[in-house]
DNA sequence: CTGAAAGCGCTAACAA
DNA sequence: TTGTTAGCGCTTTCAG
């Protein structure tokens, strides 16, 4: 159990002062190749790892960034949110700064003081732990929620225009009798792609009978009563459009249970891009939404806010894309 | 873009000393009924929030943890990682310590000086990190991994037993022909769970066919793969184990889709007890394995090393259970 | 190119 | 119960 040497250490090895030490450590220029070389030996020496509460404290700074996520049960297990964590893992593991990740239940302040900028994974129930940050005075920035109301950097997809294409392929298709399980409405994400279903469908004059929108909650579960529903209905709809493909995955589990064949008997669409849809009975047609791209854009766009060198756009929306694969055809005359 | 306030403002305001302030926010008991009021209209006023990098440098200690994760491709979508996370997650919410969350591709050593304890998710190629965070005498716990030649404490399920009575319960049923889908091999659990499978059939002098032990990853994909190769030996399992739950689900997915029926035609058990396998057209029987209360165990070992209060066991195993449900039956005459 | 000295914001003896 | 006083380990002027 010895104790950790200090910079002192390091310094008294190499026969020069602390500061020269903290200038090699911190790469400057200005240090004699000499001194540099007797330096590094007694770093290596000790194996000296500066401290980093000690750095932070001197520097009045903070490289660390805090993800703070909502914490309703499942979140963990959808593509979502584990797309976000590897994106914003990686991000922070090639810029050097450490990620401390927050669970909230939308009520615990979390601590921003001891983070160098915070990203909101989404704003659910936690409007209020957003403001509080942003009161505090941390750099923020949201992750797939346009608060256009809230002075805050924002990365999000366009939502809207992701329910719209994968209308929009399901109708150039051919289809009149489309139906829709909807994520969950209590996320932007939710009600936009629900949204941008209904929005194209109006647009085209196609109607939309009562029993064609289930409202769901990203989850497998309900995806599965949702697929019975639609089957049960006296004019069954010929597509289904599902808000993500986990969703959708089961929608065609269920299907392929009750003897239908996929894309021949109903056309999926799904939406997320999730390499699971790759595999199994039926490549999955689905949105792809850039999630791992936006989780680095936000540890990118915090970084340059922390060490306030660069400059950064502050609202980014970023276009969702049609992935065409097997799970959709004309329908049957 | 205002100035965060400091323990002397609130000292100032007060009309105490920063020690006081500094009692009041740490709890300590020793400070009158009426200061205490008075700092605390202060940290109110100012909305003071203490510095946590000055905190840790004063009292030379650190209350974050560390989750060091392989960074394989995958990982983050399985269920295992998903529940450790959460675990570790919930766990320090529970104790005010802060998670710090490491990514890790085995080589990059991670930055130890900078928490106050580490777990390790696994080890599988990151031998070298474990014993350079121990060397470096921060507290360290494996999670998952009996590492007994290291001189670290660990927190693991039998993955041997969870081989054993998997495989015992399908023998209980009847069943003589039976085959199994490893984990990655390279992984403890994925070794064991084999060793547990073969080991007990070997007691029971049960015959292990050629081509009924295929080597598998976790994936669903592999899973898939290797429920076709069944299917074509000459003499296809009248029972599969599938060393974890997605692995088991695909494999149902392929032998439905295949016209068979289970449990009738073929008994499937799988590993880990994913919620996700409640649902589907059959419900999976499976091997649970506590992994969000290995998480938050080993949260707690590390909270006790770090405050130094409490006492730990270094080196503690829990047992698997079995899970039953509808995808096992005696096989047909 | 180098080092002395002054903090960063807080905790923890130690006195009072 | 309170305040004074040293640091914690590092960065950063500012002289030299």
């Amino acid at each position: 159990m010895k104790n950790k040497p200090s910079i002192h250490d390091v310094a008294r090895r190499a026969k020069v002062s602390i500061t020269t030490v903290s200038r090699v450590i911190n790469n400057a220029t200005t240090v004699s190749a000499q001194n540099r070389s007797r330096v590094e030996e007694a770093v290596a020496f000790y194996k000296f790892k500066p401290n980093v509460s000690a750095q932070r404290l001197a520097r009045g700074m903070n490289n660390s960034i805090g993800l703070v996520m909502p914490g309703y049960p499942g979140i963990f297990h959808s593509f979502y949110a584990i797309e976000l964590i590897r994106g914003v893992g990686h991000a922070c593991e090639v810029l050097h700064m450490d990620l401390v990740f927050h669970i909230t239940n939308g009520f615990n302040p979390i601590n921003t003081g001891n983070v160098g900028g915070v990203i909101f994974a989404d704003v659910i129930e936690n409007r209020r732990q957003v403001e509080a940050a942003l009161a505090s005075g941390v750099p923020c920035v949201i992750i797939n929620n346009k608060a256009d109301d809230l002075d805050v950097g924002y990365i999000a997809v366009d939502n809207v225009q992701g329910g719209e294409i994968a209308t929009d392929y399901l109708v150039s298709l051919g289809h009149k009798k489309i139906a829709t399980i909807t994520g969950n409405l209590n996320t932007q994400a939710g009600a936009q792609r629900l949204k941008g279903f209904e929005q194209f469908l109006e647009k085209k004059n196609i109607p939309l009978p009562q029993g064609y929108v289930y409202q769901g909650d990203y989850s497998r579960r309900c995806a599965r009563f949702a697929a019975e529903q639609f089957l049960k209905l006296k004019e069954p709809p010929t597509a289904i459009f599902a808000a993500s493909d986990d969703m959708a995955l089961e929608t065609m589990a269920v299907l392929l249970e009750k003897g239908l064949k996929i894309p021949e008997d109903i056309s999926i669409v799904g939406f997320d891009d999730n390499p699971a849809c790759l595999f199994g009975p039926v490549a999955l047609t689905t949105v792809k939404q850039p999630l791992f791209e936006m989780a680095e854009a936000a540890v990118r766009y915090l970084h340059v806010l922390i060490t306030g060198n660069g400059a950064v756009r502050k609202k980014t929306t970023l276009a969702p894309e049609l992935v065409v694969r097997e799970s959709c055809s004309s329908p049957k005359k």
